[in-house]
DNA sequence: ATGTCAGCCCTAGGCTGA
Protein backbone atom coordinates (compact mmCIF):
# COMPACT_ATOMS: atom_id res chain seq x y z
CA UNK A 1 0.00 0.00 0.00
CA UNK A 2 1.05 3.56 -1.01
CA UNK A 3 0.05 6.89 0.48
CA UNK A 4 0.96 10.48 -0.12
CA UNK A 5 0.71 13.61 0.80
CA UNK A 6 0.96 16.86 -1.66
CA UNK A 7 0.54 20.00 -0.96
CA UNK A 8 -1.09 21.70 -4.18
CA UNK A 9 -1.54 25.45 -3.86
CA UNK A 10 -4.43 25.12 -5.44
CA UNK A 11 -6.61 22.31 -7.01
CA UNK A 12 -7.70 24.02 -10.26
CA UNK A 13 -4.16 25.19 -11.12
CA UNK A 14 -2.53 21.82 -10.47
CA UNK A 15 -4.86 19.58 -11.32
CA UNK A 16 -3.95 18.31 -14.45
CA UNK A 17 -0.27 18.20 -12.79
CA UNK A 18 -2.20 15.63 -10.10
CA UNK A 19 -3.35 13.51 -12.14
CA UNK A 20 -0.53 13.05 -14.23
CA UNK A 21 1.06 11.91 -11.21
CA UNK A 22 -1.02 9.90 -10.16
CA UNK A 23 -1.49 8.04 -12.94
CA UNK A 24 2.47 7.61 -12.49
CA UNK A 25 2.63 6.61 -9.04
CA UNK A 26 -0.31 5.31 -8.46
CA UNK A 27 -0.99 5.41 -5.02
CA UNK A 28 -3.38 3.70 -3.01
CA UNK A 29 -4.11 6.55 -0.88
CA UNK A 30 -3.48 10.87 -1.35
CA UNK A 31 -4.48 13.57 1.00
CA UNK A 32 -3.79 16.90 -0.79
CA UNK A 33 -3.68 20.32 1.05
CA UNK A 34 -4.45 24.32 0.14
CA UNK A 35 -7.23 22.81 -2.37
CA UNK A 36 -8.58 26.56 -1.91
CA UNK A 37 -11.25 25.26 -3.66
CA UNK A 38 -15.58 25.31 -2.24
CA UNK A 39 -16.74 22.06 -1.84
CA UNK A 40 -19.45 22.83 -4.91
CA UNK A 41 -16.07 23.36 -7.23
CA UNK A 42 -14.28 20.14 -5.90
CA UNK A 43 -13.09 18.10 -9.81
CA UNK A 44 -14.18 14.71 -8.05
CA UNK A 45 -15.45 13.47 -11.79
CA UNK A 46 -12.07 13.62 -13.41
CA UNK A 47 -10.75 12.36 -10.15
CA UNK A 48 -12.79 9.62 -10.37
CA UNK A 49 -11.86 9.47 -13.97
CA UNK A 50 -8.08 9.19 -12.76
CA UNK A 51 -9.36 5.84 -10.46
CA UNK A 52 -9.64 7.89 -7.09
CA UNK A 53 -12.61 7.83 -4.11
CA UNK A 54 -12.73 11.45 -2.58
CA UNK A 55 -13.82 13.34 0.21
CA UNK A 56 -13.30 16.78 0.71
CA UNK A 57 -13.34 19.91 3.03
CA UNK A 58 -12.80 23.07 1.08
CA UNK A 59 -13.20 27.00 1.74
CA UNK A 60 -12.36 29.73 -0.72
CA UNK A 61 -8.91 31.47 -1.30
CA UNK A 62 -7.32 29.77 1.56
CA UNK A 63 -6.69 26.17 2.63
CA UNK A 64 -8.63 22.95 1.59
CA UNK A 65 -8.16 19.71 2.31
CA UNK A 66 -9.07 15.95 0.69
CA UNK A 67 -8.88 12.48 0.91
CA UNK A 68 -7.74 10.65 -2.52
CA UNK A 69 -8.20 6.60 -2.20
CA UNK A 70 -9.13 3.88 -4.57
CA UNK A 71 -10.92 1.92 -1.94
CA UNK A 72 -13.37 3.85 -0.39
CA UNK A 73 -12.88 5.88 3.16
CA UNK A 74 -14.95 5.04 6.49
CA UNK A 75 -15.72 7.02 9.35
CA UNK A 76 -14.76 10.57 7.43
CA UNK A 77 -14.12 13.37 9.58
CA UNK A 78 -13.85 17.01 9.10
CA UNK A 79 -11.26 19.24 11.31
CA UNK A 80 -10.31 18.42 14.89
CA UNK A 81 -13.82 17.95 16.87
CA UNK A 82 -14.09 19.65 19.37
CA UNK A 83 -12.08 22.84 18.33
CA UNK A 84 -13.81 26.14 17.22
CA UNK A 85 -12.07 26.17 13.84
CA UNK A 86 -12.91 28.69 10.78
CA UNK A 87 -10.22 27.35 8.73
CA UNK A 88 -10.71 24.06 6.49
CA UNK A 89 -7.53 22.25 7.92
CA UNK A 90 -8.33 18.21 8.38
CA UNK A 91 -9.28 15.76 6.63
CA UNK A 92 -9.08 11.91 7.83
CA UNK A 93 -11.15 8.47 7.10
CA UNK A 94 -10.32 4.77 7.38
CA UNK A 95 -9.14 3.14 4.47
CA UNK A 96 -8.90 -0.62 4.55
CA UNK A 97 -7.60 -1.29 8.01
CA UNK A 98 -5.82 2.32 8.24
CA UNK A 99 -6.57 5.16 9.66
CA UNK A 100 -5.46 8.06 7.66
CA UNK A 101 -5.18 11.83 8.97
CA UNK A 102 -4.34 14.15 6.13
CA UNK A 103 -3.73 18.02 7.53
CA UNK A 104 -2.67 21.32 7.23
CA UNK A 105 -0.95 23.12 9.95
CA UNK A 106 -0.98 25.92 10.21
CA UNK A 107 1.80 28.30 8.53
CA UNK A 108 2.01 30.41 12.25
CA UNK A 109 3.40 33.45 9.71
CA UNK A 110 5.51 34.59 12.60
CA UNK A 111 6.64 33.69 16.27
CA UNK A 112 5.38 37.07 17.69
CA UNK A 113 2.15 36.89 15.07
CA UNK A 114 -1.26 36.09 16.18
CA UNK A 115 -0.73 33.47 13.65
CA UNK A 116 1.68 31.81 15.65
CA UNK A 117 -0.64 31.90 18.45
CA UNK A 118 -3.64 30.02 16.73
CA UNK A 119 -0.54 27.72 15.43
CA UNK A 120 0.15 26.56 19.06
CA UNK A 121 -3.53 26.09 20.24
CA UNK A 122 -4.22 24.50 17.15
CA UNK A 123 -1.21 21.71 17.61
CA UNK A 124 -2.14 21.64 21.07
CA UNK A 125 -5.65 20.45 20.21
CA UNK A 126 -4.35 18.05 17.20
CA UNK A 127 -2.17 16.37 19.71
CA UNK A 128 -5.17 15.54 21.99
CA UNK A 129 -7.35 14.43 19.15
CA UNK A 130 -4.45 12.62 17.91
CA UNK A 131 -4.24 10.60 21.32
CA UNK A 132 -7.54 9.40 21.03
CA UNK A 133 -7.88 8.35 17.44
CA UNK A 134 -4.19 6.07 18.31
CA UNK A 135 -6.51 4.43 21.12
CA UNK A 136 -9.35 3.91 18.55
CA UNK A 137 -7.10 2.75 15.62
CA UNK A 138 -3.69 1.39 16.19
CA UNK A 139 -2.90 1.37 12.35
CA UNK A 140 -2.98 5.32 12.12
CA UNK A 141 -0.97 7.50 9.35
CA UNK A 142 -0.53 11.10 10.12
CA UNK A 143 0.20 12.87 6.89
CA UNK A 144 0.48 16.66 5.34
CA UNK A 145 1.88 19.77 5.56
CA UNK A 146 3.33 20.34 9.10
CA UNK A 147 5.27 23.72 8.35
CA UNK A 148 7.62 22.73 10.90
CA UNK A 149 11.10 21.75 10.26
CA UNK A 150 11.68 19.44 12.68
CA UNK A 151 15.10 19.34 12.94
CA UNK A 152 18.28 21.83 11.68
CA UNK A 153 19.52 18.80 8.98
CA UNK A 154 15.81 19.36 7.55
CA UNK A 155 16.88 23.44 6.73
CA UNK A 156 19.14 24.61 4.11
CA UNK A 157 20.06 27.27 6.42
CA UNK A 158 19.44 26.43 9.94
CA UNK A 159 21.43 29.60 11.38
CA UNK A 160 19.79 32.00 9.38
CA UNK A 161 16.33 30.00 10.28
CA UNK A 162 17.16 29.49 13.46
CA UNK A 163 13.99 30.85 16.02
CA UNK A 164 12.38 31.76 12.48
CA UNK A 165 8.99 30.55 11.79
CA UNK A 166 8.83 26.25 10.88
CA UNK A 167 11.90 26.05 13.22
CA UNK A 168 11.80 27.32 16.35
CA UNK A 169 11.69 25.46 19.99
CA UNK A 170 8.11 25.86 20.41
CA UNK A 171 7.43 23.92 17.11
CA UNK A 172 9.52 21.41 16.70
CA UNK A 173 8.08 20.78 20.88
CA UNK A 174 4.77 19.99 18.99
CA UNK A 175 6.49 17.81 16.10
CA UNK A 176 7.97 15.65 19.15
CA UNK A 177 4.98 15.93 21.22
CA UNK A 178 3.46 14.25 18.52
CA UNK A 179 5.96 11.58 18.34
CA UNK A 180 5.66 10.74 21.79
CA UNK A 181 2.11 9.57 21.24
CA UNK A 182 4.26 6.18 19.89
CA UNK A 183 4.14 8.11 15.76
CA UNK A 184 7.46 8.01 13.88
CA UNK A 185 8.62 9.66 11.21
CA UNK A 186 8.81 7.42 8.15
CA UNK A 187 11.26 9.52 5.83
CA UNK A 188 14.06 9.21 8.58
CA UNK A 189 13.32 4.82 9.23
CA UNK A 190 15.73 5.26 6.19
CA UNK A 191 19.17 6.61 4.99
CA UNK A 192 18.35 9.55 2.68
CA UNK A 193 20.21 11.79 0.88
CA UNK A 194 21.51 15.17 2.82
CA UNK A 195 19.70 18.20 1.96
CA UNK A 196 16.39 16.46 1.34
CA UNK A 197 13.53 19.17 1.35
CA UNK A 198 9.81 19.06 0.72
CA UNK A 199 9.13 22.81 -0.18
CA UNK A 200 10.87 25.58 -1.74
CA UNK A 201 10.58 29.50 -1.65
CA UNK A 202 9.03 30.42 -4.98
CA UNK A 203 11.63 33.46 -4.97
CA UNK A 204 15.30 33.57 -5.10
CA UNK A 205 15.45 31.09 -7.63
CA UNK A 206 15.22 28.79 -4.64
CA UNK A 207 14.28 25.46 -6.18
CA UNK A 208 17.39 25.81 -8.32
CA UNK A 209 19.51 26.24 -5.56
CA UNK A 210 18.57 23.52 -3.38
CA UNK A 211 17.06 26.14 -0.75
CA UNK A 212 14.36 24.46 1.01
CA UNK A 213 12.90 23.16 4.29
CA UNK A 214 11.39 19.56 4.96
CA UNK A 215 7.87 20.88 6.16
CA UNK A 216 5.58 18.07 4.61
CA UNK A 217 5.59 14.43 6.62
CA UNK A 218 4.67 11.40 7.44
CA UNK A 219 3.91 9.81 11.03
CA UNK A 220 2.98 6.40 11.09
CA UNK A 221 2.02 4.53 14.40
CA UNK A 222 4.24 1.92 15.96
CA UNK A 223 1.39 -0.66 14.85
CA UNK A 224 2.49 0.00 10.99
CA UNK A 225 6.32 0.83 11.66
CA UNK A 226 7.45 -2.99 10.31
CA UNK A 227 5.87 -2.76 7.52
CA UNK A 228 6.97 0.22 6.13
CA UNK A 229 9.65 -0.33 2.86
CA UNK A 230 10.29 3.43 2.03
CA UNK A 231 9.81 6.98 1.92
CA UNK A 232 10.78 9.22 -0.38
CA UNK A 233 10.17 12.67 -1.82
CA UNK A 234 9.37 13.00 -5.14
CA UNK A 235 10.80 16.16 -6.80
CA UNK A 236 9.79 15.20 -10.47
CA UNK A 237 6.11 17.77 -9.94
CA UNK A 238 8.53 20.69 -8.73
CA UNK A 239 10.42 20.93 -11.92
CA UNK A 240 6.85 21.47 -14.06
CA UNK A 241 6.49 24.60 -16.03
CA UNK A 242 3.95 26.18 -13.27
CA UNK A 243 4.32 23.99 -9.55
CA UNK A 244 3.10 23.94 -6.94
CA UNK A 245 6.43 25.34 -4.10
CA UNK A 246 5.79 21.66 -2.57
CA UNK A 247 6.78 18.39 -3.81
CA UNK A 248 4.61 15.26 -2.84
CA UNK A 249 5.88 12.68 -0.38
CA UNK A 250 5.37 8.46 -0.32
CA UNK A 251 5.42 6.12 1.98
CA UNK A 252 5.31 2.42 0.86
CA UNK A 253 3.69 -0.07 3.56
CA UNK A 254 4.05 -3.70 2.80
C1' DA B 1 20.17 39.17 -3.26
C1' DT B 2 13.79 40.22 -1.96
C1' DG B 3 14.84 37.84 -8.64
C1' DT B 4 7.16 34.28 -6.82
C1' DC B 5 2.62 32.59 -7.03
C1' DA B 6 -2.56 32.28 -6.34
C1' DG B 7 -6.88 34.26 -5.36
C1' DC B 8 -9.50 38.13 -4.43
C1' DC B 9 -11.51 42.44 -5.67
C1' DC B 10 -17.54 45.75 -9.37
C1' DT B 11 -11.08 43.77 -14.69
C1' DA B 12 -6.72 45.53 -13.27
C1' DG B 13 -3.22 46.16 -10.41
C1' DG B 14 -2.78 46.23 -5.45
C1' DC B 15 -3.92 43.48 -1.43
C1' DT B 16 -3.06 39.14 1.49
C1' DG B 17 -1.06 34.90 2.61
C1' DA B 18 2.28 31.69 1.89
Amino acid sequence: MRLATWNVNSLTVRLAQLTDWLAVNRPDIVVLQETKLTDDKFPAEALAAAGYLAQWYGQRTYNGVALLSKASAQDVVRNIPGLADEQARVIAGTVEGVRVIGAYFPNGQAPDSDKFQYKMQWLAALREWVRGELARHPKLVLMGDYNIAPEDRDVYDPVAWAGQIHCTPEERAHFQGLCGLGLVDAFRLFEQPPKSWSWWDYRNLAFRKNQGLRIDHILVSEALRSRVSACVIDKAPRKNERPSDHAPVMVTLD
